[in-house]
DNA sequence: TCTTGATTTGACCATCTGGTCAAACTCACG
DNA sequence: CGTGAGTTTGACCAGATGGTCAAATCAAGA
């Protein structure tokens, strides 16, 4: 393993292949569907080059999710108490399609973790996760209370935006198949666009 | 294997049992994450024993599915074309609610599979499913036309149904995890019954 | 160039897992 | 009972899988 000074090139650019060839087969076959020798095949190592890198595929795993789940509630984070109460939801929920349209594979990685019952980041659901979303929960609360936004239960508000947004990439072969040729996001937008602007029209 | 005569008491408990328990595991670990000794287990069987029933762990995960699809699409194959189109659907999306809260296992069991890309149920989905539901895009379009609902995009309409309700169950976690104590599914109904009626309220 | 730490790998191991098989056991029925 | 079909199981196997290790190779600074 490399010792604990700062990284060399070849390491930065051996654990960046690793942990891009993780997530392409976590985010596929779920962690218990991945192995290991797919993984370092997908980075172009052998495998005992790749647990050089990493102790363990439950490290390459954790390490993934755990540097992932920053940049996958950052739209939430940005909700904006200050900001006009509707735009501001529409503004997330949109950016939270975008998110599944452009990083399916990170929407699944955390999909797959979390319908197997989340046993490697049921932590971070409990504290950090319900933290932002109390917070957030709080803000929609006080738009409500100003009726700047029509009162709906804010915490079934927030698991419908995952759940819609999300869809289209977790199950995104249901949807395919269903949608033949045509582009599985060509008109999601305006529909979920409409659809929470009639719900939180005061 | 037993003969191809009508079923003895013994093999019809004993595939039953086999199934319910091939539902417990299949629904928690995903197909690869089962094993066939933790479902023989579960069945109070040896695995011997088990594959004696069925030929092999794919076969009771595809039996499984294929019985369950019925059960799972039962509820859209209800939506009446001659019935109030409001009251229609939204008793469509209560059941589809009900069965998340009733049925959590069989919501996990296709959910896993179809995170996972399908790699068992593909064809079910390109045939049935999409023919199922092209056929109530067609009732949902007539209503639409005849100005009973309010115009929306059909097929995102159905998804967005099946992404709120099955939510619930696939990533209950993850709601558990942010409810606290709170029962998941309290406030659940009246706000999808009210979403949707907002919605679609022409 | 030489040296030393970083990197890579072939060979190997223990365990797990799906599945097989022959032998043993049980049950229903004549 | 006795018997043959139905049922159960211990022992076993081959391949997959996560992980180890010593030896070989490489890279960069003195």
């Amino acid at each position: 393993m490399p010792k604990d000074r700062a990284p060399t090139r070849i390491q930065k650019k051996n654990r960046a292949a690793i942990l891009e060839a993780a997530l392409n087969v976590f985010s596929a076959h779920g962690f218990r569907g991945a192995t290991v020798d797919q993984i370092a095949a997908e980075a172009g190592l052998s495998k005992p080059n790749l647990l050089y890198y990493f102790p363990s595929k439950e490290a390459i795993h954790t390490e993934l999710l755990s540097g992932l789940l920053d940049t996958w509630l950052a739209p939430l984070h940005d909700l904006d108490e200050d900001g006009d109460p509707m735009e501001e939801i529409l503004a997330y929920i949109q950016r939270k399609l975008q998110m599944s349209q452009e990083l399916p594979r990170e929407s699944r990685l955390f999909a797959n973790e979390l319908v197997q019952g989340a046993p490697r980041i049921h932590e971070a659901l409990s504290n950090d996760l319900k933290e932002l979303v109390d917070d957030k929960v709080t803000t929609l609360t006080r738009w409500m209370d100003q009726g700047k936004i029509a009162r709906v239960h804010p915490y079934h508000l927030m698991f419908s935006i995952w759940a819609l947004t999300q869809h289209y990439a977790d199950f995104e072969v249901q949807v395919r198949a269903i949608l033949g040729e045509e582009d599985p996001f060509e008109g999601a937008d305006p529909f979920v666009d409409t659809l929470y602007r009639k719900l939180l029209t005061p």
